[in-house]
Parts: C-alpha cells; structure tokens; sequence
RNA sequence: GCGAAAGUGGCGGAAACCGGUAUACGCGCCGGACUUAGAAUCCGGUGGGCUUGCCCUUGGGGGUUCGAGUCCCCCCUUUCGCACCA
C-alpha cells in the first residue's frame, strides 16, 4: 500500500511551512489599529495525550480552512492553538510507568507540536499556550482568590460525585447515566468538604443570555437551556402530624399545586435529613439504612422502591393527614428533596401508589376525554378541590399559589436544576487552590505576590490512598499570609474545566507577566467570532466558558456578555461505522497518511467527505481518490505553465474586445468559475459546506479537461485563451487554498504570481459578455417525462409546443395535434402536455 | 418514556428556490488504451428491473395536483440528547 515515493508533496510541503514559519505569515499582534476588521477564529485546543487523531485533524481542518478564508477576505486573523495539558492521564501514566507527570505531558506536547506542524495549520504558534506553566494557571489563581473574596469561589460540605476509578470526586456536568464522563466508572456518593464555584448565582443569565446565541447550533442552546432546567412552582410546608414546632415543617416542591387536593402521600429522598427524626419502627429504621446504602452507590434507579416512615404530615389545604415514605426516586439534589405525590396525576407517583397500595384520588379532569384512565398529567379542570372546584389548572395554580402565601405556609419560586460547579479535585496534576487554613483565620486566601503558587515536583506516585500532595508535608506546611502562624495549605487542585474557561482570552496576550491579559486587547479581539469543536463539550466546558466570562466581565477584567459569537460543533470521524477506538482496532493514524500522501491529501479528504456537521465515514479509497485529485490539478497547472509564456493575470488584458475573440468554451467555463465564486462566499461564511465547494472545483478540473483534450488547448490556441485560462487556473488555486494551502500555494507561484497566494485576496466575477442563447425543457405528456427539447430562451409557449409536438419521441405519444386538451408551460423549464 | 434531527444508487454524499428535467462530485464496479506483466495514469460506461422500449425509483402506505423529494394524513427505522427534575 506504501507509496514508493514517500508524498511526493512532501517536499513541497515542507518548502511552504518553512516559509511560512520563517516569515511569521500568520501571526498578528496584539493589538493592532482599529481599522484592521478582526476575525477570531478558535479551535478547541487539544489535551496532550501523546499523538492527534483524526479527531483533532478534522476539527483543526474546519478551522484552519475558515482562518485562511478570512484572511483572504482581508480580515486580520487571530488564530491561535494551545495545550489543556492538566488532567487525569498524565498522572496515570506517571503511575504506571514510574515518570513524572510533568515530563510526560511535555514530551507530549512537543512530538503534538510537531504533528500539528506538518497538516500545515496556520496558527499563530507565537502565541502557543500550556496551562500547565505557572505563567499561565497563576492567574487562574488570581481568579479563584477574587471569586474567594466576593463569595463566589466558596467550600462547603456536601454529597458530591466520586468516582472509585478516578479516585476523585466530579462535578455535575461530568456525570453522565450515572457514570464517569471519563472512564465510565459508576459513580458514588461522597459527604466531603469541597471547593464550589457559585454558577448558580448566574444561572438567570446564562438561560436568557442564550437567546443572544445567534450563531449557535439549536441543539446546543436546547441542551444548555435543559440544563439549566428552570421551572416555576410553589414551595409548601406540611406540618408532621404530632409536631408543634414551626422547624419540624417538611418543606416540598411542585409545579403541580393544582392538584394539591390530590396530594395522598408525602415521598421524601433517602438522604433527606428529616428522615432519621421521623423514623417511628425498628424495621423503617432497617429499611432507610438499606435504601440509603444503595443510593450511596449507584445513581441508576431500576425500579421504584421505598417504605412507610410510621410518620404522618398534615395537608395545609384540607388538613387530611397522609402517609409520609421515603422513596428512592425522589433526588436529594432537586427541589427540597421531598414531595408532595399525587398519584392520580403524575406517572412515578402512580407507579409508587400501586406497588404501595397507597390512596389515589382524582381532583383533575380531562376536558376532552372523558375515559378516566389514571393517571392523568395534563391540564385540566378542578374537580374535588373544595373551593377551587371547577377552575381551571392554569388558574387553580395561581390561586392556591396566592392562598398558601397568604396563609404563610408557602411561596412561589422558581427552581434550577442547575447546581453550583464543584471544582475539587483530589488529584496532584492540576492548579493548586490558593487557600490556607490557619488555626486562627480560618481559610485564607494567598497573597497576590506569593502567586503563583506552584505545582511541587518532588512527589510519589503509588496510585494508593489520597492525593500525592496530600502526603507532601513540605507542600501541605505553611504560613497563614494573614497572622504568620502556622497553617496547611489545600491539598485538592482545581478541576481542568476552569483552565478551558479563559484559555482563548488568554490567547490575546499569552506572555503578559504583569496581568492576565491586556483589557485593550481583549476588547479588540473579544468575542471570538467562530469556534469550533466537538459537540460532547455542550453542556461541559460550553456552560463554563460562558459562566466564566460572566464572571470576569463582573470582576473588572472584560466588557463582554458571550464568549463564542459563532459555534459549529463538527461530527465525529467514524469508520466502518463505529468510533474510532483502540478495542476497536479501527484507528487511523494521521502520521502515516502524512507520510503516504502528504497533509493536502488529508485536509481535502477530511473536508470533502462529509459536511462539518455530520459524522465523517472514513474510507482509505476516498482518501485516494482525493490525492488523485491533487496530483491531477498539481500536473495539469505544471504543464500548463510549462508550454506557456503567459503573463500573470491582470485583468487589464481582460477587455471586453479581446474577450469577444476569446473561445466559447473557455467563456462558458468563466461564467461556470462566476457561480462557484459566488456561491463559495455563502458556503464559507455561513453553512462551512466545504465538500460542495471542492465538488464545484472538481467539476471545473473536468471541464477544463476536455476543453484540453477537445484539441482546442494546443497551438490553435490565441494568446488570449491561454491568458483566460490562466486566469481560470488561478482562481481555482486561490478557491482551493483555504483546503490544500500548500499544493495552491505551490500552484499560485508556478502560474507566475511573484506575490504569496496569503496575499492574493479574495476573487472578483469576470464579465466575459457571452450568454447562453438556447435552454432545454423538459417535455412531459401526461405529466410524464418523455423527451427534452433545445429552445431559444426567448420563445413563447405556442413556438415551444411546435418545436415539442414535432419531437420523434413525443410524437410517438401525440398521433395528433388536436388531441392536446391542455398545455402547461413554465418558461424555460418545462412543458407539459395534456391529451 | 420524553425531546430533537435525519432516512436519496453498491458506498460517502450534493442539489432541486415559491411544487416543475432527482441522483452533482468522489469512491467502487465494468470495458478500453499504455505495458512483457503489474502498479500508476488516461479514455469511455455506470440508479434498479425486465419482455430493449417500457416500467419502477428520494424509508413505507395513502391523499391533494396537469405535475410531489418538496404540501397534507398515517406508519416504520436510525442517530443524538434528557431519562425518574416533582
């Protein structure tokens, strides 16, 4: 399978990437006149695993192809890459091959650099950062102790997620069905004392800011919004039958208050902590120990389960005393922890009832169906509802929710499903928290002049127990920056996602030591225009990045609402259908195609074979087909060149005298060249189908082709077609450089441009002054189609129903004209003839 | 279960705008040229079916229309997200 000749791109490749490099083509300053229109372009940056897959080829690809564009366009592009280089993995290597974290990522980082070097990306690599350097996680610091301070980086104790595998806890957003985002290990429950950040606090903001999203794909926004999960409702107390004292009260949440009058039992979480006063039996005593047990461990729910606490509680609105259980569905982390269950109309508290043998009583009624079937979730009319009888769901809701806060036993609120972002994690490879605890102050936070507080090198790793730092006394032992006494510093560090948060803004001024960044800077190249990356970030680092620079805006630092202007979320790269994945054995290694059939050929497979969108089938025979396509515009430019003493194009030459001598053809294959210049601009600006673009090229190369072979492209040739052709040739090079920047590049120069292809500037249509005279229709009978005929594009319907009707093939369906019974025509498109 | 998106040749995938010639481009396949031979390259063909000039074809079935990928009704499948969020 190995060419013979290992990319005989190679060479030409390296020739531009050197150039490039050495004259610093793609690097921008930080901050430049104002006049310059800028254009963010951001990729998701990579972490240091070791090698990039294809994953990150296809994503850097799309944005490498988008950054080139709008340079083109004349727009001064920031395009800059990075390495998230905390994280899990290179604390595990360290663990399993006795090396240092540290060495491992850097390493990495280097051979990463390299590979990243050779697809030819046009980043910026002056501005390359590596959040694990000091330089860079000090301020990431900065930013914790400011957060400390205005109560938005705070510690409590809490259940939280742990996750056995990882040996650390998780936040939220990083548990999916249960398990670990990372390892799928199945997560347990943890009361620990943690770091959160208060996302809550900005939880309004997120939701109605996403309206803002314009450019954002309805997907993501639907999943943020889902996430944030608000909802409105009433929060009510029920006295515990037996208490006197107001603190015994059992607060719960619904959205349902209509049916309050259904309310047959109260259903509180395993670990809500009323459970264990109102615990009447030794056997409920057993039970909630059990329940909780299997809480504590799994997430997953597979059946309904719960008992009877020998408690009763007391319904506010009609005094009925009602069962009060301790039910496994029932979630801790939402509402109150505990609920009012109306069996008759919401479907768990239904399947609770029966397996329960639990009353169930019906206050709402389905005006349109009239069957009864339980239970019934919808809106309907009251019925059963004492002085509420009658109204309607909609209405009873506000009424009740009026009631209740004029009695005092409850309130309206509204509720998120969003909770704060643990950020503690109890790993050695991420940013120290700056905080001491002293015996006397308390939590401290570090002075800015002691930032930043670095990672230490000198620890072990068994994989055994807690957190290597934990046992690192030289680390652990300090003095508190408030009294000088003794104090131990936090051992957890922060969770990678915080690095992910600020990371672009960091891009801006990546070697500014006296601040995180400069304002001015930041203004001129804030928001990011596009960004681009995988949509399993959605609601992870998405959410955080946006919450982050929410924050940042509120410290001081930033004068923006959103972070990403533009979001494009590009599928996976499958192959034979399924992921690409070592236990699969199904892995492409992008160095070997490098090797085979250079970067060009890669990039254009990776563009051509799909839409951004949607997931890229990857196939070994495509990708040959597009290093043909390659090799086949590379040989026909070359040649062309060759025989030729064309001036470069000017489009001086182009008048329009001399394009009425120029060649049919060619002229046509100019108008052709004029569409796919227009059409190109949307596609790239607005839905990024590059594979419609390079088909359009394509067909262009064919075209052009069999002009050549028709015989008219030797020696009978005038000057002139050579001149258009040329020109045609070099529009094609400048549409295609955007994808295969090097062949183009290469191209560009060998028709003769003295200037980089970089500079060329985007293309303007050429007027060759030749339209097409004739069109041809389609002809149907019957509304069958049965023949197409050529027509002037100015002929009326009687002349093209002569010209139809006079058709061999329609003749054989029309004996004779006066058969025709009616006749649709629509102008230079179709006719249809009725008989 | 709920929500969203999508189903087009042997395959990856286009376009079809207000209903008006479906299947661009690439892959694969078939045939040919070059070659001692192969690889590479080039040229030609290629939606399916059969009775070879006719029928069928945009997930399936109905409907509206001169005409449906497109509009209406019903159904199926796949992918993704959320899954006890009260």
């Amino acid at each position: 399978m190995k060419k013979e000749n290992p990319g005989s791109f190679i060479e030409i490749e390296k020739k531009w990437q050197d150039r490039w490099e050495k004259e610093k083509t793609f690097a921008v300053v930080d901050h430049p006149k104002e006049d310059n229109k800028k254009y963010y372009c951001l990729e998701m940056f990579p972490y240091p695993s070791g090698k990039i897959h294809m994953g990150h080829v296809r994503n850097y690809t799309i944005g490498d192809a988008i950054a080139r564009f709008e340079r083109l366009n004349g727009f001064y592009v920031l395009h800059p890459i990075g390495f998230d280089s905390f994280g899990l993995p290179a604390e595990n290597a360290a663990i399993k091959n006795k090396t240092n974290p540290k060495k491992w990522t850097y390493s990495n980082i280097e051979s990463m650099t390299i590979q990243l070097k050779s697809l030819g990306f046009s980043y910026d690599w002056n501005r390359k950062i590596v959040t694990s350097d000091s330089s860079y996680y000090k301020w990431e610091q900065l930013f914790f102790i400011e957060m400390f301070k205005k109560g938005l980086a705070y510690k409590k104790l809490s259940s939280v997620n742990w996750c056995e595998s990882c040996h650390t806890t998780l936040a939220n957003e990083q548990v999916e069905n249960g398990k670990c985002w990372r390892c799928e290990q199945e997560i347990t429950i943890k009361n620990m004392e943690q770091w959160f950040f208060k996302i809550t606090d900005y939880a309004e903001e997120l939701l109605s800011d996403i309206e803002k999203l314009t450019g954002w794909p309805e997907k993501v926004k639907t999943m943020q919004k889902n996430w944030i999960g608000k909802s409105y409702g009433l929060s009510l107390f029920f006295k515990i039958a037996g208490e006197t004292e107001e603190d015994s009260r059992l607060e719960i949440f619904t959205t349902r208050a209509d049916t309050i009058f259904g309310a047959t039992f109260i259903a509180l979480a395993p670990l809500h902590p009323a459970v264990e006063k109102i615990l009447k039996t030794g056997e409920a005593k057993a039970k909630s120990g059990k329940l909780i047990q299997k809480t504590m461990t799994s997430k997953d729910i597979t059946e309904k389960e719960g008992f009877f606490t020998g408690s009763y509680a007391i319904n506010p609105f009609n005094n009925k005393k009602i069962p009060i259980y301790v039910a496994n569905f029932v979630l801790m982390e939402y509402g109150t922890g505990a609920i009012m269950s109306v069996p008759a109309h919401d479907e768990r508290d239904y399947e609770f009832a029966k397996k329960y043998n639990i009353e169930i009583t019906e206050v709402v009624k389905d005006p349109q169906n009239t069957s009864g079937i339980l239970p019934f979730t919808g809106d309907g009319k009251l019925i059963n509802s004492s002085k509420f009888t009658g109204l309607t769901s909609q209405e009873a809701r506000i009424r009740i929710a009026l009631e209740a806060e004029k009695l005092g036993i409850g309130k309206s609120v509204v509720n998120y499903r969003l909770k704060d972002w643990g950020v503690s994690r109890q790993r050695y490879w991420g940013c120290p928290i700056p905080i001491v605890y002293c015996e006397k102050c308390g939590a401290v936070p570090l002075n800015e002049k002691d930032l930043p507080l670095e990672l230490p090198d000198d620890v072990v790793f068994t994989g055994e127990g807690s957190s290597p730092l934990a046992k690192l006394d030289s680390f652990i032992n300090t003095k508190c920056p408030v009294c000088d006494g003794p104090a131990k510093r936090e051992t957890d560090t922060m969770d990678t996602f915080v690095e992910s948060s600020w990371y672009f803004v960091r891009y801006i001024s990546p070697s500014l030591s006296s601040s995180p960044f400069n304002k001015i800077s930041a203004s001129y190249w804030l928001p990011v225009d596009q960004y681009i990356g995988g949509v399993e970030h959605a609601v992870m680092h998405l959410l955080y990045a946006r919450f982050f620079i929410k924050v940042l805006r509120d410290m001081g630092y930033l004068n923006i609402d959103e972070p990403f202007k533009n979001l494009l979320t590009q599928g996976m790269v499958v192959k034979e259908g399924s992921k690409m994945s070592k236990s699969k054995g199904n892995i492409v290694d992008p160095d070997d195609l490098i090797y085979k059939y250079g970067a060009d050929t890669i990039r254009l497979f990776t563009l051509f074979a799909a839409p951004p969108e949607k997931d890229l089938e990857w196939s070994d025979q495509g990708v040959e087909g597009s290093y043909r396509f390659i090799n086949k515009l590379y040989r026909m430019i070359s040649s062309f060149a060759n025989n030729t003493g064309v001036p470069a194009p000017d489009n001086k030459i182009l008048t329009s005298k001399n394009l009425e001598a120029a060649n049919v053809k060619l002229k046509k294959i100019v108008n052709e060249l004029n569409k796919v210049i227009q059409r190109t601009k949307s596609e790239m600006e607005e839905r990024f189908h590059f594979n419609t673009v390079i088909s359009s090229c394509m067909e262009l190369i064919n075209h052009i082709n069999e002009y050549e072979k028709s015989g008219q492209g030797e020696e009978k040739t005038g000057i002139i077609d050579k001149y258009i052709l040329k020109l045609i040739f070099n529009s094609i090079v400048i549409i295609l450089y955007p994808f295969i920047p090097h062949i183009c590049a290469e191209c560009y120069e060998i028709l003769g441009n003295t200037a980089g292809i970089e500079k060329a500037g985007w293309l303007v249509e050429i007027e060759t002054g030749y339209k097409e005279e004739t069109c041809n229709i389609a002809v149907q009978v019957n509304g069958k189609l049965r023949s197409q005929v050529t027509v002037n594009l100015h002929d009326n319907k009687e002349a093209v129903l002569r010209i139809a009707l006079n058709d061999e093939k329609v003749k054989k369906y029309i004996a004779a004209e006066s058969l025709v019974k009616n006749i649709i025509y629509v102008q230079n498109k179709l006719i249809n003839i009725i008989i």
